[in-house]
RNA sequence: AGCGAUUUGGCGCAGCGGUAGCGCGUUGGGCUCAUAACCCAAAGGUCCGAGGAUCGAAACCUCGAAUCGCUACCA
């Protein structure tokens, strides 16, 4: 049962330092962070380090264009980038960047080192150049005529519209996409790893299980090619790291990206006296390595890299695992939409636990594309989370609290019962451990249907009601707590906040894998407080709607009156016209207005509102007695999406200022106003 | 164009040689402890299409379609 510990180093793909995090780059974050936790979970040392990859073309002139340094450009990333990993929970050990000393220094090493063992060559190669920006440029920033169909602008690679693939020096009429100026041709020397003194090599490394098959098939294909010398250096002005003893001559940015997992670890050994980097990476070294990346960056990290360590004396990856592209409602994000959503704008409406719970209970461990089906994940979540998983807490632990103190009994029934879900213990670590999280979420799920039912079928609430019925009901109820708890620790990687919470509510230390293998007896429990809110429909449309890409809108900084009156709410974000305009306002006359059985806070509404009569339940109860509405105008929101309630459906909403309870006060339109007039 | 992945009930997925399963949703019933939650039951599929090997295929082979992606001196 108890593996001895491992000793364990993960890396996720280092995010470019030009752009947002979206939750596209989120899937892998989240992935790997779920694993990292559940090493750590188990018992295991196990490191998670990443970093902003920093240097290249599109940063250099990203930067001129922002009239700042690249330095500048790249601090800010990070800044934003951090911040977006820190609020969806994702634990590195170490967040650094590739532009660093530690980088630096591992990255120079390793050039001189495949320079002395002879991995690197020189010759001199002809390339469009920038004659008013004196630079070289990238295959992407000459745009051109295509040579095949005639279409215009062109990338230099290859043509959108006919799918040619080219040369930038075919295109007709080139220019250059940074100045605008016509490219010419010139010499320059250029430096080559020779990648093909490693085909021996990579062809069994890449049989050797260090990747999944799919990636294996992809890679043979690629090696039946053959595999040729790869040009890692770029001309002055170039942001990044120039070539040891080659002034002018810069190392290409995919040289030194995948390294800055060593100088982001390199950088973690320097502050913590216990992580030495050689155990991690001597050729020798019996240490697990694993990298996650998308598939996008398989060649890069399956090829280049292995070759790259091997040819310079260090170890190679344990594994290299890829996982595919995130879509959204099906299909690839899309800025119109609004399904291209970055980490900021969906933590700004939703709780980032959610987006984790999700892509857990998807994920696999092959490179299929993940569909984020906004609807799905709306019932999912809170049907898995909160109508099953909270729920047996939320339904037994009152019981407990009010009758019996907090106190779960000293002996606990059911240990049949309870040893099934301890038994699954198992079973769904080696999910976790195989990356099958969907496997894991849906054997958890299971259990979670049989807690719900071993309540349903106890009927507690029955119990405490008949006669010596007490501790047969605290029996029960300890038993679905222990229940809850165990698959509290089964979730524990997905959803650290939450089961923080739970804990806390618990009333246990931080709970850990193997504290699955004993039980909650004689203690003593907290109140139950809701640990998750369900995810409300307008909260999705909300993000998809601040998702859209509109002409950029400045929002005012909101600064609050500091002397204002506390009660007064703050001013929601600034809307334009055509969001207020979506609103339909109606002057309605309240025909009838009666209680709801049943019902503590609503009142059941009709509404005239000219041409039909709505029903409308609203929340006024405690401010208004029926027969005091009957006969008044008021006005109500006429294009509300109907909404079903307990009691019947509501089809709209009347509008009342104030904070609530019996501070409720609806509105009247002025003398004058009939029925159906339109409200703007 | 070549290659890879995907194509199974409304939605999301599993199954990978013995004639279809799960979750959500829907419908009906039950319960009322619980965040309109929970429990029970039902309806719903020519398993992308066409051929083929097999006693037998959703699953294997061939051809085709659709979607997404990759094709190293783009990041």
């Amino acid at each position: 049962m108890t593996e001895s510990s491992r000793k364990i180093l993960v890396s996720s793909a280092l995010p470019y330092a030009n752009g947002p995090i979206h939750i596209g780059h989120m899937l892998e974050y989240i992935q790997t962070d779920i694993w990292v936790r559940f090493q750590q979970h188990r018992g295991h040392q196990c490191i998670y380090v990443c970093a902003d990859d920093t240097h290249g073309t599109p940063i250099m002139l990203k930067a001129q264009e922002l009239g700042i340094t690249p330095e500048q450009l790249i601090a800010e990333s990070k800044k934003d980038h951090k911040a977006d990993f820190d609020s969806f929970l994702i634990n590195f050990d170490q967040f650094h960047s590739t532009h660093s000393d530690e980088s630096r220094e591992v990255t120079e090493l390793i050039y001189n080192r495949l320079n002395e063992a002879g991995h690197i060559s020189r010759r001199t190669i002809s390339q469009l150049f920038d004659p008013e920006k004196e630079m070289f440029l990238p295959d992407r920033f000459v745009r051109g005529t295509c040579p095949h169909c005639d279409a215009e602008d062109q990338y230099g690679d290859n043509c959108d519209s006919c799918g040619a693939t080219y040369s930038p020096t075919d295109l007709i009429n080139p220019s250059s996409a940074v100045s605008g100026a016509v490219p010419v041709l010139k010499d320059s020397e250029h430096f080559f790893f020779k990648l093909q003194n490693f085909e021996e090599m990579l062809q069994k490394w890449i049989r050797a299980g260090h990747i999944q098959e799919q990636i294996a098939n992809k890679l043979d294909e690629w090696l039946e090619d053959g595999l040729r010398e790869w040009d890692i250096s770029r001309d002055a002005p170039y942001f990044g790291f120039e070539i040891p003893g080659q002034p002018g001559k810069y190392l290409y940015v995919w040289l030194d990206a995948p390294i800055g997992y060593m100088g982001s670890f390199k950088a973690l050994c320097n502050r913590r006296d216990n992580l030495n980097f050689d155990e991690y990476w001597a050729p020798d070294a019996t240490t697990e390595l694993y990298h996650f990346i998308g598939k996008d960056i398989v060649y890069f990290h399956s090829l280049f890299w292995p070759a790259t360590l091997a040819g310079s004396g260090f170890r190679t990856p344990t594994a290299v695992w890829a996982h595919g592209f995130l879509t959204v409602n099906g299909t690839k994000m899309s800025k119109s939409k609004g399904t291209f959503i970055k980490a900021r704008t969906y933590l700004d409406h939703l709780n980032p636990e959610y987006l984790r719970y999700y892509f857990a209970a998807k994920l696999n461990n092959r490179i299929d594309d993940f569909d984020l089906n906004l609807e799905d994940f709306q019932q999912r979540v809170n049907s898995d989370l909160v109508g099953k998983y909270i729920n047996i807490a939320s339904r037994t632990a009152g019981f407990i609290v009010k009758r019996f103190d907090g106190q779960l009994t000293a002996d606990c029934s059911e240990l049949g019962l309870l040893a099934e879900f301890q038994q699954q213990a198992d079973n769904i670590a080696q999910f976790y451990e195989d990356r099958e999280f969907g496997r894991a979420i849906k054997a958890i799920m299971a259990l979670a249907d049989k807690a719900n039912q071993y309540i349903a079928d106890k009927e507690p609430w029955k119990l405490i009601k008949q006669q010596g019925g007490e501790a047969e009901t605290q029996a029960v109820c300890s038993v679905s707590l222990n229940m809850f708890r165990l698959l509290s620790i089964y979730l524990k990687p997905v959803l650290p906040n939450l089961i923080e919470n739970v804990e806390a509510f618990l009333n246990v230390e931080p709970l850990s894998w193997n504290d699955h293998q004993h039980l909650l007896i004689d203690h003593k429990i907290n109140k139950f407080m809701p640990l998750m809110q369900r995810i409300e429909k307008d909260d999705i449309d909300a993000m998809v709607e601040a998702s859209k890409e509109t002409i950029k809108v400045t929002v005012p900084e909101i600064t609050p009156a500091s002397n204002a009156t506390s009660y007064i709410e703050p001013i929601k974000e600034t809307i334009e016209f055509h969001d207020f305009d979506k609103l339909d306002f109606r002057v309605v006359k309240i025909v009838k207005a009666e209680h709801v059985e049943g019902a503590d806070k609503l009142l059941r509404l009709e509404l005239d509102i000219g041409n039909e009569t709505r029903q409308v339940f609203a929340g006024i109860k405690s401010a208004y007695k029926p027969e005091s509405l009957e006969g008044r105008l008021t006005v109500m929101v006429a294009n509300l999406a109907p909404r079903k309630m307990r009691f019947g459906m509501s089809e709209g909403m009347v509008l009342a200022a104030g904070p609530g309870d019996s501070d409720i006060y609806i509105l009247s339109p002025d003398d004058g106003a009939t029925l159906g007039m339109s409200v703007k």
